[in-house]
DNA sequence: TTGTATGCGTTATCAG
DNA sequence: CTGATAACGCATACAA
C-alpha cells in the first residue's frame, strides 16, 4: 500500500505524457490518440489512480454532489422520496449529501449553509413549508433549488408535488358520504401544505353540505405515539371518521382506537395520506391517498439536473397524479 | 445579489488585513489581536462570506464529511442507525454522504470508490457482511472504516454491534420452552451476521434438547412481502413458533398468518430481531430482541472520530448490550 | 501578532 | 493531438 495515493502527475510520469493529457483521458475528451489513451489507461490501472474529486471540484466549480434536506431520517414519507432522488442522481453521476433539519427552521438554515459551503451543485428540500427567512436565503443563492413534496405558497420556486387540495377533498368527500362528523387530523398549520389540506377539507364538507367546525380539526406532529394518544380524544369527539395527513399518526390512531374497543372500519373510518408501507403493516390496512412518492423524488432530481444544465423547463411546478388506494379502514 | 460569492481575499481587502489573518480568524486560531478579529468578523458579516469547504479540503486534506454506506434507504433497521451516526457526526462537525449499495457487493465497491474519490475522512459501512474483495480494498485504504451493526468474521476491522449469537440463542430458547418445533426465518446465509445467528439458533435447540433440522430453517430476503408469502409454507411446516431475523419480514409473516386464520400468539409465536417501530404497528405487537440501533450508529461514529484523531481505542470491536422486549406475539 | 509565499490536485486556456 | 501554465480558494510554514 502506497503511503499516499497517486496524483495526476504520477500517472503522467508513468505514462510518459503530460498531466493535461491524463486529464483529457480521464474526462473522456476525444482529442487523444488511441495509442496515447491506452498508455494512460495502463498507468491509471497500474497506479490505481482515482481522481481527487475535491481538487476537481475546486478547479471546475462543480462538486457533483446534490444536497438533500429532510426533517427526519426515519420517517417513511421522506425515505421513499429519497430513494427516487438517489436513483436519478446516480444516473447523472451525482452523490447526495443528506442533512437532517429536524423540522426546525433555524437548523434548516444552518444545514443549508453547510451544504452551500460544500459547494453542492443543487439542493432538494423536503418538508412541510419553507420559512420566509429561508425563502430569502434561497432567492439570493446561485445554487438551484427544487422543493420535493412541498407546497410553496408563493409558487416562486421550482417544486414537485401532488394536488393536495384535490386529494384531501376527495378523501374527505368519501368519508362525508357515510359519516356525519369527519375529523381532520393534521400536521402543523404553520406549514403551507397543511393550510392547503385544510382548505380541501373545508371544500369537501361544503360540497357534502356538512357543517364545518373548528372543533373537528386536531393539530398534531407526525409521530405514531401522537396518533395513539389521540384516540381517547377522538372517541370523545363523537365523530365516526377521520382523515389523517400522516401514515404514522394514522397507524397510531388506529391502534389506539382498537385498544379502546372501537372497531375499524365498522365504528370508525380512517383515511390516511401517504400510502407508505406503514399502511400495510396495520390491521386493518389503511385506506390512503396514494402519493407517488418515489416519483416525486425522482422528478425533483430530474428537474434539478435540467436547471443545472440550463435546459428549458416548462413551468416551475410539477403536479404529479395521485390515486386513492382503497383498503380496509374504510367501509366498502 | 453578487454574481459570485466572496472569497477570503475579498474579506482580507475589506478588513484591511492579509488573507492569512482572515484564515486564522475563521479557524479560531487564538493568535489574533481581538481588535483585528473584530474587523475581520465585521467584513465577513458584511460580505456574507462563507469559506469554501472544497478549497479548504484541498488545502487541509480534510473534507469534514463521512461516507455512510447502507443497503437501503427505506429499511427501518438502517434508518435508525443513521440517526445515531448523524447526531454524533454533527457534534463533531461532520456531514454525512449517504450512499446506497442496494445490498449488492459490486455496487458497494463502486459507491465506496466514489466516496474515496470525494475524500471522505472516514467510512461507516452498514449491511450484513463484507465481501472478500471489499475487505481487501478497505485494508489497502488509508481512510478509516467502522462497520456498524455488522459482523466481521475475521474481526480485523473496527466494528460496533451486539452479541447476535447470544441474543438469538436467548430468543430461540424462549420459544423452545413452549414449542416443539421452532422455525428460523433468516436472511441470506452468505452474510456473516446470519451464520452467527444460525449458530445461536442451533445452540439454543441443543440447550433445550431439541432436534435440529435443516427443514426448519427458511432463508429469505428482507421484505414485508417475502414474510407475507412465507405464511403458507410456515403453516404447512407444522411448527408453532418462529424466530425471524428481520422486523419487516416478521410483520409480513404475522399478517400472513392472521389472514390464514392462525392466531398469534395462541397458535403460533413469533419473536423478531430488531425492535424497530414496525413492531408497534402490527397487531399483536411483535416480541423482539431489542437492539440499541441508535447507539450502534452513534458509537460507530464516535469510534470513527477517535480513529481519525489517532486517539487510543480499546479493542477493535464494541459489543453493545441488548435486551428482550416482551410484547404480544409470544405467550406470557 | 501579522504578512508572504507555496502547495493542495485538478481543469482549462493557450500555444505549438 | 499534446504540453506548459495559470487559475481555483484556502491552509500553513516561514519570515518579519
Amino acid at each position: 500500500m502506497e503511503d499516499t495515493s497517486a496524483t495526476i502527475y504520477d500517472v503522467a510520469n508513468a505514462a510518459g505524457v503530460s498531466m493535461a493529457t491524463v486529464s483529457r483521458v480521464m474526462n473522456g475528451n476525444p482529442n487523444v490518440k488511441e495509442k496515447t489513451r491506452q498508455k494512460v489507461l495502463a498507468a491509471v490501472d497500474k497506479l490505481d489512480y482515482r481522481p481527487n474529486a475535491i481538487a476537481r471540484g475546486l478547479a471546475s466549480h462543480k462538486s457533483t454532489t446534490i444536497g438533500v434536506v429532510l426533517p427526519s431520517f426515519v420517517h417513511s414519507y421522506y425515505s421513499r422520496m429519497v430513494v427516487g432522488v438517489d436513483d436519478v442522481a446516480r444516473m447523472y453521476d451525482y452523490n447526495i449529501l443528506i442533512v437532517n433539519s429536524d423540522g426546525d427552521a433555524d437548523k434548516e438554515i444552518m444545514v443549508i449553509d453547510d451544504l452551500i459551503s460544500k459547494q453542492v451543485d443543487g439542493l432538494i428540500i423536503m418538508g412541510n413549508s419553507i420559512s420566509e427567512q429561508l425563502r430569502g436565503r434561497i432567492s439570493r443563492m446561485r445554487t438551484p433549488v427544487v422543493l420535493a413534496g412541498m407546497v410553496d405558497k408563493e409558487e416562486q420556486m421550482p417544486a414537485v408535488t401532488i394536488d393536495h387540495f384535490a386529494s384531501v377533498k376527495e378523501a374527505v368527500g368519501l368519508l362525508a358520504k357515510r359519516n356525519q362528523e369527519v375529523l381532520l387530523i393534521i400536521g402543523p398549520m404553520a406549514a403551507a401544505i397543511n393550510t392547503v389540506r385544510y382548505d380541501g377539507y373545508k371544500a369537501a364538507l361544503k360540497a357534502a353540505k356538512r357543517e364545518f367546525s373548528e372543533l373537528n380539526v386536531i393539530e398534531t406532529t407526525y409521530t405514531y405515539k401522537n396518533g395513539y394518544t389521540l384516540a381517547e380524544r377522538v372517541i370523545a369527539s363523537g365523530a365516526t371518521a377521520a382523515f389523517v395527513t400522516d401514515d404514522e399518526v394514522a397507524a397510531g390512531l388506529l391502534n389506539g382506537l382498537l385498544d379502546n374497543g372501537v372497531s375499524v372500519p365498522e365504528d370508525f373510518e380512517i383515511i390516511t395520506a401517504n400510502n407508505t408501507i406503514v399502511t400495510k403493516y396495520t390491521r386493518p390496512n389503511l385506506t390512503s391517498i396514494d402519493q407517488p412518492l418515489y416519483d416525486v423524488g425522482a422528478v425533483s432530481m430530474r428537474f434539478l439536473t435540467k436547471i443545472i444544465a440550463h435546459e428549458e423547463i416548462d413551468g416551475k411546478t410539477a403536479i404529479l397524479p395521485y390515486k386513492m388506494a382503497m383498503k380496509d379502514s374504510t367501509k366498502k
